[in-house]
DNA sequence: GTATTATCTTGAACGCTGTTCAATTATTTT
DNA sequence: AAAATAATTGAACAGCGTTCAAGATAATAC
């Protein structure tokens, strides 16, 4: 084993080797023993930093929704000028190329499952805020904030099912990118539709 | 331990246990020990009828999901005579109910995750094919059998997203079924709309 | 009815997991 | 330099999926 690493970063250094883990071989590679052996300690010291391991998977989880939420920040922010309907599908096109890219850190968001009594923190939902608000202020301003708000979460989990779906292949047989963007297509123009009704 | 079970019926038992333990406690209490104990034999006896747990896993999930597809089935034949929209809707709620009504065994449908390297098998892909199929048949008759394939496909999708990411409590606080109805509604309004046009 | 063969069943044992905690080492304070 | 505090360690524990030699049971042969 190699040397301690520097004292007081602990913390960070398993948080980067967890990240490296995710995007290297997915959730079930997040192990307990496999961080400690990355930053060079013992297995004990992660308990010492993290009160289990869950609490460190939600921290890379929510790395990696803040990491989403930046380039779907920048994908707004280049369709700035574009149709209400351009905004959308580049949001949505973004969504799908984050999960594509970064499919292994993006699985594990959804992947990993708290036990049913553990609640997830508030600190947690609070970090998937701006997804949803990237979403509601492309809204016309007729919309009420409820409404916005309602069709953001709507839009939003629609397109997260159809990319869901269609990374996991258990609905299809593999993983058909253009196709996939079709379907992010068919529902856009379908909700632009129903805002300009 | 209880009595050996009337012989050759193993696999019966213990998919009935699997499927028992499933909707009580969830796919994390899925267990070797936990289904030997239930059907009152050894551990051992899981692997001379089931490859690994996996398998059982899979055949416990194609079950649920056969269960939904009849219900979902229903669902279509009870509005037969309904305007399209009334029958998608339909569809939607039903698989909403199905969701709300049975949430741990629908959830271990999405929640097991095979290791990377292995396939999900064909029968289990052969399994929802009856699902997809439940809403192409409520797609209008111009629609050529790739874009009804498309359509369905993204709707259940979608629908699924929607339902899932409300059960999860991930982004909300708390399920709200009224909120959720009002999404899949939003969803299904823009899809009737797109398919008018 | 007995001997032989084939099949099914068993549970201890293996390697793996997350987690604990007394003992050790390092740091800070006096 | 000594005492007090804090951080680190890794062997040990219970639980997981899985294996497999041994034993129990059923089927077949004579």
């Amino acid at each position: 084993m190699a040397k301690s690493p520097p004292r007081g970063e602990l913390k960070d250094l398993m948080i980067a080797a967890a990240e490296e883990i995710l995007a290297a071989e997915g959730l079930k590679a997040l192990q307990a023993r496999a961080i400690a052996a990355k930053v060079g300690c013992a297995v004990g010291s992660l308990y010492n930093v993290f009160g289990d391991i869950d609490e460190l998977i939600l921290i890379a989880n929510s790395r990696t929704l803040t990491h989403l939420g930046k380039l779907l920040s920048q994908a707004k922010e280049r369709t700035k000028t574009g149709t209400q309907e351009e905004q959308l599908l580049a949001l949505a096109y973004g969504y799908l190329d984050f999960a594509a890219r970064h499919t292994r850190r993006w699985k594990a968001v959804f992947e990993h499952v708290l036990a049913e009594e553990k609640a997830v923190p508030a600190w947690y939902r609070e970090g998937q805020r701006p997804l949803l608000a990237n979403i509601a202020s492309v809204l016309p301003d007729w919309m009420t904030p409820d409404g916005k708000s309602l069709m953001a979460q709507t839009l939003f989990s629609a397109a997260h099912g159809i990319v869901v779906l269609a990374l996991d292949r258990k609905l299809v047989d593999e993983f058909d990118r253009g196709r996939t963007e079709k379907q992010l297509q068919l529902l856009v123009e379908g909700a632009v539709r129903s805002l300009r009704a």
